[in-house]
RNA sequence: UCCUCGGUAGCUCAGCUGGUAGAGCAGGUGGCUGUUAACCACCUUGUCGGGGGUUCGAAUCCCUCCCGAGGAGCCA
């Protein structure tokens, strides 16, 4: 493909002497009379290629001494040594073609550093500092490294719809989809808004999982998994939480708990070791400029994870003369406090807990033979807290109706799967990992919003 | 949704117990043959988040609304 060279590639391996071709997009210009110093930068990497422009060049006082930050610039020119501190190579310029201007009196990002809060109010241009784009290099190297572990091991990516007419989790307020005209919402004769007259014929939201479709894949073709967007219209306002966010949701057939929570941890030790392998140069700056722990965190992410039941993890809580906010009593959820205690203090690293009590869990998970815990798992991670929620599916047909019945969850609606356990049920399990937490994880940034380009969160969205 | 803290120049912030606004950076102009968040000199910039109130007088005190951050709940 006739792409030009990226920075990145030229400064790992330079070919001294040879004349080359770049693109890219000026972070500063350093002029003096004669000599210009040029900081070009492509995205490829923080680190950008110094352009050497002086004043032989035909266009240098009418145009390379006007050029400022932003201004986007082919450059041909020899890679040559640099004489001067600061970088090994620079190009020397032969030609600078100036494909884009930009204005500096309106460009608002300026060289030196900017607050996240602020960058957040320029979701188009924050890309473009090196806080966000290592984050995207991060993000990509993640992405990417999610379906070669899945493809590695066999799985096939199931793409699960975004509009659905089933609840999941029975539990979190959803986004209707709709094209009735909202001035004029046709009634029933009870007085409710007609879904019936609308685009599907019935309520239509976007998916909050896409669990419930890929169980019906996995009994079907075996190991899947989903990467996709999911949406939550819960009116949460915290560094944690995203209307819009992405989950990674494998389902695998013939499969218990333990192997479910084996593949987890797997899985997450993979990613974290693609991101070390590939973008050593990313995590060293988050490690220097946002979080001087990072590569700490990082190194107990390799070590095996702990595992705990609900149920010691109450005891060893209640047996701390750590003083609480909330109460810790059997049957209670775990709060924030508690995981973090778990995670931070007892055992320093990743936690697994298992086996929670069905009361507090959806109905699809796997009741135990005790007859009150589910076979859940919860990956708990430092700093992060819940980073992936997963459990062994509940297979047994007359179990599943009880604790739909238990849980309020209508027959009718759910009756296709029900169909999964009526026709070569077998065990199975999945899990679900908020993307997004796992890049929280992977750069030691505080906020989700600076973790996805385009954040939605309440209350606005910026582009 | 609740609690806490904030909102002053393009950005980051100072402005004490009320006396009508300042710094650094950015930006502009000029200078400089090798700079590295370049340097030197000079210059520009404000409905002090909105509205209302107290007062002779409010960035400062009070009320209210909006927005942001941190935490909680809920979750991934």
């Amino acid at each position: 493909m006739p792409l030009p060279q990226r920075i990145n590639e030229i400064l790992s391996s330079p070919a001294i002497g040879t004349h080359i071709q770049v693109t890219g997009w000026l972070r500063s210009c350093r002029n003096s009379k004669e000599i210009s110093f040029l900081d070009l930068n492509d995205g490829s990497g923080l680190t950008g290629l110094q352009v050497v422009a002086d004043k032989t060049l035909p266009n240098y006082e009418s145009e390379i001494q006007n050029l400022s930050t932003a201004c986007a610039i082919t450059v041909h020119g020899l890679l040559q040594e640099s004489p001067a501190k600061g970088q090994a190579v620079e190009l020397l310029a032969t030609t600078i073609e100036i494909v884009g201007w930009s204005n500096p009196a309106l460009y608002p990002l300026q060289k030196k550093r900017h607050s996240l809060e602020f960058l957040r109010t320029l979701p188009h241009l924050r890309g473009r500092t090196n806080s966000l784009s290592a984050m995207m290099r991060i993000r990509n190297c993640l992405s990417f490294a999610v379906h070669r572990f899945f493809q590695h091991h066999a799985f096939q990516q199931l793409h699960t719809p975004i509009i659905t007419t089933s609840d999941c989790e029975g539990a979190g307020e959803m986004f209707t989809v709709t094209s009735l005209d909202l001035d004029n919402l046709p009634k029933t004769a009870e007085g409710q808004v007609s879904f019936a007259e609308d685009f599907f014929s019935q309520h239509a939201s976007l998916t909050v999982s896409g669990q419930l479709e890929a169980e019906a894949y996995a009994l079907a073709v075996g190991p899947v998994y989903t990467f996709g967007p999911t949406f939550r219209a819960e009116n949460s306002h915290t560094s944690r939480h995203l209307a819009e966010f992405w989950m990674v949701e494998p389902e695998i057939p013939f499969c218990d708990l333990t192997l479910d929570m084996e593949i987890a941890e797997e899985m997450m030790q993979f990613l974290v070791a693609a991101v070390i392998e590939e973008c050593p140069d990313d995590i060293d700056f988050f490690s220097r400029f946002v979080d001087k722990k990072l590569a700490m965190r990082l190194e107990v992410m390799a070590r095996p994870f702990h595992h705990i039941t609900y149920s010691d993890a109450i005891n060893q809580l209640q047996q701390t003369t750590t003083k609480f906010n909330y109460p810790i009593n059997w049957g209670v959820d775990l709060q924030s406090e508690h995981e973090k205690f778990l995670t931070d203090e007892i055992f320093k690293g990743p936690v697994i807990v298992t086996d929670y009590p069905k009361n507090i869990k959806p109905f699809y998970m796997r009741c135990n033979d005790d007859g009150k815990t589910v076979a859940a798992m919860d990956i708990l991670a430092p700093s992060i807290g819940e980073i992936i929620g997963g459990s062994q599916r509940e297979e047994r047909l007359t179990p599943l109706e009880q604790r739909m019945a238990e849980c309020h969850v209508s027959r009718q609606e759910y009756d296709w799967y029900l169909d999964l356990r009526r026709f070569g049920s077998v065990p199975h399990a999945g899990f679900g990992l908020g993307f997004e937490r796992m890049v929280l994880l992977m750069t030691g940034l505080g906020n989700i919003r600076d973790v996805i380009p385009f954040p939605r969160t309440p209350g606005g969205v910026a582009r």
